[in-house]
RNA sequence: GCGCGGUUAGCUCAGUGGUAGAGCACUACAUUGACACUGUAGGGGUCACAGGUUCGAACCCUGUAUCGCGCACCA
């Protein structure tokens, strides 16, 4: 029974053995800097090959709990970013730690196939390369080529993740172009579709002139651009001579103006409503033709410009609302690729909208019409994806009304509410209300709440061939005998979701529109019929809003979606709230009656060090395949969690990477060190045994504690979602506290030099039992060390998988677990538990302890700096005299001794300092650096006297707060005796100066 | 216009009412047996500003300034 698990402590820790350890007899192979590039690939690999990603739902029990994060799906086109590394890495570290829980975990990765951006990756390659576009080739064969591309190039991304050390079960990855992603996406539309969710209808859309496709609301950003206001004048038909001026900012889509509004409620201009005026262009047009109404509405802002506003319903969002109110014709005069269509006149006909913009402002100043140019900016949609301008368009297109829209909106907890601790959703069978969902940062829910609460329908067709093809087939009869002998010929067309029938139109021409699953031998059917399938495919985020069922297998009732759905978390970025993580839960709400994650991590925008988005324009993105190659997976992880605190955006620097180097380092040299002091001395080369507790000294109390504290720091910072925090408590915990403090304060114990028996006892050179080395403690002392190790190990696993797993079988750690709990892997090895009561207690660990060796650090701290106030040479051993607070081991006197640098502590409760001494005061007693005639007098009393100033300053702090009877009379007793202490503390340093200084002079 | 977030050391940021912190950068010293990808010591802050609440405010409230983001937009 190894370790602590046969005691009567409830505490089950194994890792107490020392043992030999491989590395200990290879020493000469343990490099002195960590390699990482020699150590990650073979650690992935045998991730790999031990299956330990893979998720197996017959091990979720009652007792086993599940665990799952869906990947956002990177687009298939994609390479690594370092938000990708941002993101992924928060994933791992969530999966990874999910797994040391006891956790079976399911981190379930994919790929989008992201319509527009993989469409014109392939047809840019298809222009440069065969200088044809894609209509040239035609749709089958297009698509032919997206797939080879998609063969040869999709999925670069998967394998950078997999440098990163993602944890990911690569043998459920999913593709959104999957043949069985198709069916759910089918399925999905035919339901919504039923329930009349979705429906076809001409509309004013965002249309995107470089692509060519309608766009949804959110894929247009505004961007501020620096135009002009024109200004021109039209004649009112009625009162020749009388001119109406009006301002705009798209003279060329005058040609489209079917009406001229202002308010009814002005003035100036509400007795001409009802009268005409003349359209200037096109000028060639006859005048009877260009007269248009004068109409009032409320719409029009009569501060803004003349108070009279051009009405051009085909092509603007707001005329479009205001032609509907008024039964204005409407004028469409662009074609689809921005360009003038005839409509728009002669001279303006084929150019491109902005080129129009300018003949038509010629135009107007050639016939007068102009009366001035002010410049003007003002927002502009822009295709985010083309990055231009946006034409609103009229045209047909297919529209989705939001599903469960209320449930969704409601589930999102909006109040901060306790701590924000991970829940277990409910699984499987479970029926019972599922709890709410949380963002992490909260503030985000409140975006949420409003963007649900103004909703606007979602126009899901997209004019491109990548994608899912809408399932919807139509024909045009022109008689109701037609009619009716097509409806029954579809009788005999299997089709797997029948009755979706739409029969529109009249008199000379009907519609007749099916939805349905396609079918073996459907769409052949079909097309026999005469009908033809939708040429248009869905939106991508059409696919992806399924995301979390349907990489599960949805709609089968599969084992994976019984033990694995809803998923706990889901981490991604606030810029796709809208796109993604709100359809989701729509979804979620629609198709499986609940929400489909836990909780909603957002990540901050990564940022250069100047505060700029990343971009590939600006080139400020490094490569993150650059950055592992160069400092390790590990270091990229450690360095962009530690400098990514929870809401807010991060401004990258490689630096970061650096610093995440640099500590890899320290760990692998700290697990050196252990190795090169070896196994206690004994002959044999192996020793085995617990910590005893009678063997402790102060410090190993001291880091036990530490340890504790550093677990339950962890545990919170897991709980709050917090991870720079924990990776700060990790770097202090391990770089401060245990490297600095700890194992220099063990050399003491591990140092040969201090052997007895390499020589005699001497005054010099003391026995063992007074301090000097001592076999059994040189023993305790690797005991503590591979205990705190082995702990500080498994809570470093998750951030720095790498290193963590080859120190953990370097150093032997594995050996001492069961298989399935570290023996094969850290990756399962049980997460620390905080030291318990019990454990304290029978290691004799008291908060006493804790303030011992701070105290004691203080002092030494404060040695150092009078050495180095003295001026003497850092490699100089010195002579201290120690005035102790309390009784000193042995042991301790020679830790001092070491810490100090000092050729001697001596310590003498009388000693009276004699004139030429330095000293200070703590809580571990007084020092004094006696310097022999060497003293500069009056530099050590200037040093004195700057510090009773800053002494005095503090508590006299203190003092006026005591003095404060209001103080004194309401502050808590816990709070009153801490500033009691504290002016002490403070006294009594300034009676040790003052006395110091006294002694000086006199 | 509405909403959200920020303003703390030269830089990047922690810090939810009780002694202002970290990392980097800087200065000086040290090649000592884990680590120079290191160690030790040091300098450096009117916590944006103004009021208020409180015995006590970086922290809570009100307002202002300023930067950033989101939403909605008037042509």
């Amino acid at each position: 029974m190894p370790g602590l698990s046969g005691s009567a402590l409830s505490y089950d820790f194994y890792s107490v053995f020392i043992r030999v350890h491989p590395w200990l007899k290879n020493m000469s192979e343990i490099t002195k800097a960590y390699e990482p590039q020699s150590v990650e690939d073979k650690w992935y690999d045998f991730w790999l090959k031990q299956g330990c990603f893979t998720a197996d739902p017959a091990r979720v029990s009652s007792k086993r709990a599940a665990y799952s994060i869906v990947i956002p799906p990177p687009n298939v086109t994609g390479v690594l970013t370092m938000g990708h590394v941002l993101n992924n890495t928060i994933q791992d570290i969530l999966a990874r730690k999910a797994r040391m829980d006891g956790k079976e975990v399911l981190w379930l990765p994919g790929t989008d196939h992201a319509g527009i951006a993989t469409e014109g990756v392939v047809a840019r390659q298809l222009s440069k390369e065969e200088k044809k576009s894609k209509r040239d080739i035609g749709r089958e064969e297009f698509l032919k080529r997206v797939r080879i591309w998609k063969e040869k190039h999709g999925g670069i991304i998967i394998g950078q993740l997999k440098k990163l050390g993602c944890s990911c079960d690569w043998t459920r990855e999913r593709f959104t172009m999957d043949d069985d992603y198709a069916r759910c996406v089918q399925k999905v539309f035919v339901d919504l579709y039923k329930k009349s969710l979705i429906y076809r209808g001409k509309r004013m859309v965002n249309w995107c002139p470089a692509t060519q496709t309608a766009l949804s609301d959110e894929e247009v950003v505004m961007k501020e651009q620096k135009g002009s206001l024109y200004y021109f004048k039209v004649e009112i038909a009625e009162a020749p001579g009388t001119f109406l001026t009006i301002a705009t900012t798209r003279p060329e889509t005058i040609p489209g103006d079917t009406a001229v509004a202002v308010n009814p409620k002005d003035p100036r201009y509400a007795k001409y409503i009802g009268k005409h005026v003349i359209r200037p262009l096109p000028a060639e047009f006859p005048r009877e033709q260009k007269l248009i109404p004068i109409i009032g509405d409320e719409h029009v802002d009569f501060e803004f410009g003349t108070g009279v506003l051009k009405v051009t319903p085909a092509h603007d969002k707001a005329d479009f609302e205001i032609g509907q109110r008024h039964n204005l014709p409407q004028i469409d005069i662009m074609q689809p690729n921005g360009h003038m269509n005839p409509l728009a006149g002669a001279p303006l006909n084929g150019l491109d909208r902005f080129k129009a913009r300018k003949v038509a402002v010629e135009l107007l100043t050639e016939m007068g019409a102009l009366e001035k140019e002010e410049p003007y900016s003002n927002n502009v949609g822009f295709s985010e994806r083309a990055d231009v301008p946006i034409e609103p368009r009229l045209s047909e297109q297919w529209f989705l009304k939001y599903p469960s829209v209320e449930k969704a909106r409601e589930c999102v907890e909006q109040a901060e509410i306790g701590l924000a601790v991970p829940g277990e959703p409910r699984r499987g069978g479970d029926t019972a209300p599922y709890p709410k969902m949380r963002f992490h940062p909260q503030r985000w829910a409140k975006v949420y709440d409003h963007w649900m609460g103004n909703i606007q329908d979602w126009c899901i067709s997209r004019q491109l061939w990548w994608g899912h093809r809408i399932p919807v087939w139509s024909k045009t009869c022109n008689s109701a005998e037609d009619v009716k002998a097509t409806l029954q010929s579809l009788k005999q067309v299997p089709m797997p979701n029948p009755g979706n029938l739409k029969v529109h139109g009249e008199a000379s021409e009907f519609h007749i529109q099916v939805c349905t699953l396609p079918s073996d031998g459907m769409e052949k059917g079909l097309e026999h019929l005469g009908f033809t399938q939708d040429p248009d495919v869905l939106d991508t985020w059409f696919s992806s809003w399924l995301w979390p069922f349907a990489t599960m297998g949805w709609p089968e009732q599969t084992d994976t979606l019984k033990k694995f759905y809803p998923t706990n978390d889901l981490v991604t970025g606030p810029d796709i709230i809208f796109f993604w993580v709100a359809r989701m839960i729509m979804a979620g709400y629609e198709f499986m009656n609940g929400l489909p994650f836990q909780n909603v991590y957002f990540t901050g925008i990564i940022r250069d060090k100047q505060g700029r988005k990343m971009s590939k324009s600006l080139g400020n993105s490094p490569d993150p395949l650059d950055l592992i190659g160069k400092y390790g997976a590990d270091a990229l992880r450690f360095g962009t969690m530690r400098s990514a605190p929870l809401g807010q955006d991060i401004l990258f620097d490689e630096q970061n990477v650096e610093l995440g180097r640099n500590f890899c380092n320290k760990l692998w040299n700290a697990c050196r060190f252990r190795q090169m002091v070896g196994s206690g001395g004994s002959t044999t080369g192996e020793v085995q045994g617990e910590i005893d507790p009678k063997l402790l000294t102060a410090d190993d109390k001291w880091i036990l504690l530490k340890l504790d504290a550093a677990i339950r720091e962890m545990n919170t910072a897991f709980a709050e979602y917090k991870f720079s925090d924990a990776t700060a408590t990790l770097y202090r915990f391990f770089w401060s506290e245990y490297c600095d403090w700890y194992l220099e304060a063990s050399k003491v114990a591990l140092s040969s030099s201090r052997r007895g028996d390499e020589a005699e006892p001497t005054s010099e050179n003391p026995p063992p039992h007074v301090g000097g080395y001592d076999e059994k403690r040189h023993a305790n002392t690797l005991a503590v060390i591979d205990f705190v190790l082995s702990h500080t190990l498994r809570l470093f696993h998750p951030f720095l998988p790498f290193i963590t797993e080859e120190l953990w079988h370097g150093m032997g750690y594995a050996e001492d677990m069961p298989e399935n709990q570290g023996g094969q892997t850290i990756m399962t090895a049980p997460w620390p538990k905080p030291l318990d009561d019990d454990f304290k207690l029978h290691y004799g660990l008291t908060g006493d302890d804790e303030k011992c060796i701070e105290t004691r650090n203080e002092l030494v701290s404060q040695g150092r700096n009078l050495r180095r106030t003295a001026n003497i040479a850092a490699n100089k051993k010195v002579k201290f005299i120690l005035k102790p607070a309390r009784e000193l081991a042995a042991h301790d006197v020679e830790v001092l001794k070491l810490l100090l640098n000092a050729e001697s502590v001596e310590v003498k409760g009388d000693y009276q300092p004699s004139k030429n001494t330095m000293t200070v005061r703590t809580g571990s007693g007084d020092l004094f650096l006696p310097l022999e005639g060497l003293i500069d007098v009056e530099a050590e009393k200037a040093r004195l006297k700057k510090e009773l100033e800053k002494i005095e300053a503090e508590a006299s702090k203190v003092e006026q707060k005591l003095a404060n009877p209001n103080f004194t009379r309401k502050v808590p007793a816990n709070v009153l005796q801490e500033h009691q202490q504290r002016l002490a503390d403070w006294q009594a340093k300034r009676d040790h100066v003052k006395a110091a200084l006294a002694a000086l002079e006199g």
